[in-house]
DNA sequence: ATTATCCATATCCTATAAATATGGTACATG
DNA sequence: CATGTACCATATTTATAGGATATGGATAAT
């Protein structure tokens, strides 16, 4: 049996005539005849009852009737999703956030303009640490992640540059540097560094160590961080000093201030990493995405880059 | 897009091989590939990702194989419930009683045979008068009908005999006659006479009438009953006398004595109709079993008609 | 380096669906 | 009552598409 008897079937079925089935099907009525007949053979049962004016439907050909219309209909909607999911205009993306990738605007952003090109398509997010994500992308329980490079083991991962933000220091109220607009990491030298632990987020952690390298200067280490953004509440309580990626300076807990960093300073790199094999449109329309608002958002000057309302 | 094209596809992802597959499906390797090939570019999308050894699902692929597979079932179910019906072993029959008739033994023995020799047929029940059931068989509401004849309008109908059932008389606690085992109409021919309104079942009405007209009386007319079981409670309440069905004897309301009606006596014939047009295998095989039952029954003695759980 | 495995391509063949032509039957109409 | 019309069935031909066979190419295993 074919899907084609089925639609013969039910088309004949509701014109209660070949002849006008035909038509509708664009094709002649003996085929027509033909192809039920077979149809019929093959089930074993008469759908049709032959009339002089028409056919019938038999009564077994009414109970077989409605099955017949829902086969149609999946394969219908089998079609239009296929296409769909061909074009990336439905289907589902998981994401996964590195730390402390929210407050970024422009990645809620770029949610929001994703969104809009592909409305039905559901996402769901994720945030978690790059060591974390990374697996979850091997594993396929997330389809695309934003991460703090390098990744771990790249193999069957492609990542994508995304962008280099500046980081800037943050100190507790009070400090003695706190009305200094820049600092270098040599002027905070013996202040205990809160930072969060290297497993978290290897790549980060160790641009921020190398910087303090750099700079000739061992820091003490303060306590750790629950993760990249949990450093300010601990700066706030007075336990060290912190140096975060500049977006999290929207967070004003407990009157903490942030402050440009002199050269040496550590950058806090963005990419998205997806599975080498990935070539659902979704995802790739998302990279890309993601690539332009970034670059134009590297060519913004610093208060289009945090809006008004956000900082 | 054809059935065929969903089984090859189903069948590659299950042994994640074109050539496996086409083992399984009875087919050589390179048409199944030019087919799932064919698939890809009619849905526009590539459902596996070619490899040196085997192939595998893409998202995509993976996205639309379980909606394949539920096609697939569909289709499968289609043919099992049509051929099923072919042989009358599926499916569901609505049943038609005019009034008293699950009474007789017979019909729940019948009904209870049918069961068991087709155990997926659902069945419904419905008791009504021998008109409505007419029309109910003409507007496709039941499929069956055991009716007390003639029917009103027989065309579009075919009608069947099943059996003449004697009718007795009842007669209220404490009667004359209520010592007299034989009793003819002339000795009640004063005694009000409870029956129930033609139009629930003319046949019955007109033979009960005819009877007494033959016997040369007239009866006066009581209360009328709201149905034809529903003369013997009234008889109990000492309202008349009433000719019933010698299987409504089974009802031992109120001390209501049964006594056989000497000629001319009426007879409760009873019949099964289905519509002209019915060609279900179910339908037919209620039928036949009806008819033999009835054939058998006829034959048998009046203890074995009437067990004595039921008397 | 060689073999084996598996998918892709090319060509041929067969099966089947569709088109054309025609016949039969019942209902409507003059 | 005869004719015409509408509709389905049958027969024959044609074209398309699926399948088989033969072969080539790429990659991993020995």
């Amino acid at each position: 049996m074919d899907i084609r008897h089925l639609r013969y079937f039910v088309t004949v079925a509701d014109h209660g005539s070949i002849t006008r089935a035909a038509e509708e099907l664009g094709m002649e009525q003996p085929p027509l005849s033909q192809q039920i007949k077979q149809l019929e053979q093959k089930l074993g049962v008469a759908l049709f009852e032959r009339q002089t004016r028409g056919v019938k439907l038999t009564e077994i050909g009414a109970t077989l009737l409605p099955r017949a219309r829902t086969i149609l209909d999946l394969q219908a909607q089998f079609l239009v999703t296929a296409h769909g999911l061909a074009r990336g205009e439905l289907g589902h993306i998981r994401l996964g956030l590195a730390g402390a990738v929210p407050l970024l605007p422009l990645i809620p952003l770029a949610i929001r303009r994703f969104r809009e090109s592909a409305p039905d398509v559901t996402l769901s997010l994720e945030e978690s640490n790059t060591p974390a994500l990374c697996a979850a992308l091997h594993d396929h329980s997330t389809d695309l992640a934003i991460i703090r490079p390098p990744v771990p083991d790249p193999t069957r991962l492609s990542v994508f540059h995304l962008l280099d933000e500046p980081t800037v220091i943050a100190l507790p109220r009070g400090h003695r540097l706190a009305h200094q607009p820049v600092i270098s990491l040599d002027m905070v030298a013996k202040d205990p560094l809160i930072i969060f632990p290297r497993e978290l987020g290897p790549g980060f952690h160790d641009a921020i160590l190398s910087a303090y390298q750099l700079a000739g200067v061992t820091p003490p280490l303060g306590q750790q961080a629950p993760q990249i953004a949990g450093t300010v509440p601990l700066v706030a309580a007075g336990l060290g000093v912190s140096v975060v990626p500049r977006s999290l300076s929207q967070i004003h807990a407990g009157g903490v201030t942030f402050h440009t960093l002199s050269e040496p300073a550590p950058r806090a790199t963005l990419a998205v990493a997806i599975r080498s094999s990935q070539n659902m449109p979704l995802v790739s329309r998302f990279v890309k995405i993601l690539r332009t608002a970034c670059r134009k958002w590297e060519n913004m000057s610093l208060e289009d880059q945090f809006p008004a309302a956000d900082v």
